[in-house]
DNA sequence: CCGCGGATCAAACCTTTGATGGATGCCGGT
DNA sequence: ACCGGCATCCATCAAAGGTTTGATCCGCGG
């Protein structure tokens, strides 16, 4: 079997150099490139000698993974995917494996690690970080906890600070019902109170922190 | 003059051997080690041959930048002390500069910066990431919107949706002196409830967005 | 067709939170 | 030694938040 052929993309030059550094000596795998942006990454996928793809989940300030969305749609080739990433946060979790990605490893896995993530890719297995699996496994127990319309629309304005009146007010209803949209979303949550429901949706990624 | 003895101190190996790749190379620059610990940084920096020491500022889940603190107080010869963290946030910043690092950069940081800084350091000046200088300015010109370490931590307690009664025992103080600590900080955030308070110190970088 | 669940609204009621106005001891700097 | 800032504590009361219960509207499937 041929080598591997490699392409890490994230915008940090430290951790570039870093997984070249752990990866070139690796026999089988050959990093042929790496990039600073998803947008280059989708350029450089598109040549078509890429096997797979290391890329942070995080590009850039508030981006969200939208980016590997769209290499894995936008290239024909199909390269394998695997996302790298800071934090196990759910949200990112779901995001990247929504997105198409083979792979979800974390930024301090160590170097076998990684290179046992770049052969399951290429030999179209999926590879998942321990901490990560264990994450899945929870949500898929709890169930998808998903919030309507009406009821991120609330808890995104009690994530800005605002109260039950203020947010009353801005949506043209009563305090009464917005105090009806938050019980509902506290049992959704499993939590009690306003700061705890913000905290879980946040983490969970159900609402975006603090943007107006 | 003599090469500059580096230590390298991040909890991430591919962030270690980022480094390591892009300073090795430098004229002048030796990097003596690389550790994977707040600990092992500091018995590493007691040997007494090293210059400068790069320090990751999160260590661990949910350490906070003590362990610069401790590095820069335990270690008798002490070397200068160079901060490297993810995020530029406020809180990050004020810790390090009290914590005595005579440098702060940001892990997106070109190479080119990194050695820059490494070299300021040695000769005894002090490097900041243009984008820290810029939010010190900020601060400077905003007026002292910091949070004592107390308020920090309560208010890092109410981000995570516990309650006055839950921040009190886990604290060890009466619900009376926590409702105390977060009357100041709503008066310094120049706010009226715990969910405005924890919106606006997270988009300031105050606290650290739900870890723990 | 008609009940059933989900989203929306609402008014009562109880609990937590925040405001106010203190008081003490400890520390670091003038 | 004094002062100011910090952390700790207390009591009380008004306001905001949270709970309970129940009503309306709607679409979907038995």
């Amino acid at each position: 079997m041929t080598s591997i052929r490699l392409l890490l993309a994230d915008d940090h030059p430290v951790v570039r150099a870093g997984l070249r550094a752990v990866l070139e000596g690796e026999p089988g795998i050959i990093v042929a490139d790496d990039v600073a942006t998803a947008e280059a990454a989708i350029e450089r996928a598109a040549l078509g000698d890429i096997d797979v793809v290391l890329m942070d989940l995080q590009f850039g300030p508030g981006m969200g993974g939208s980016a590997a969305t769209r290499l894995i749609t936008a290239v024909p080739g199909a390269p394998r995917v695997i996302v790298l990433t800071t934090y196990d946060t759910e949200a990112d979790i779901v995001a990247a494996v929504e997105a198409g990605a083979c792979g979800y490893l974390l930024k301090d896995a160590p170097p076998d690690e990684l290179t046992a993530a770049v052969r399951a890719a290429a030999e179209g297995r999926s590879a998942l970080a321990p901490a990560v699996a264990g994450r899945l496994i929870e949500r898929m127990r709890v169930g998808a906890t998903s919030l309507s319309a009406r009821e991120t629309e609330v808890l995104s304005l009690v994530a800005t600070g605002r109260s039950n009146q203020q947010i009353a007010a801005e949506l043209f209803v009563s305090e009464a019902t917005v105090k009806s949209h938050l019980v509902h979303v506290f049992t959704k949550l499993d939590v009690d109170s306003r700061t705890a429901a913000v905290a879980v949706a946040t983490r969970r990624g159900l609402i975006r922190p603090t943007p107006g």
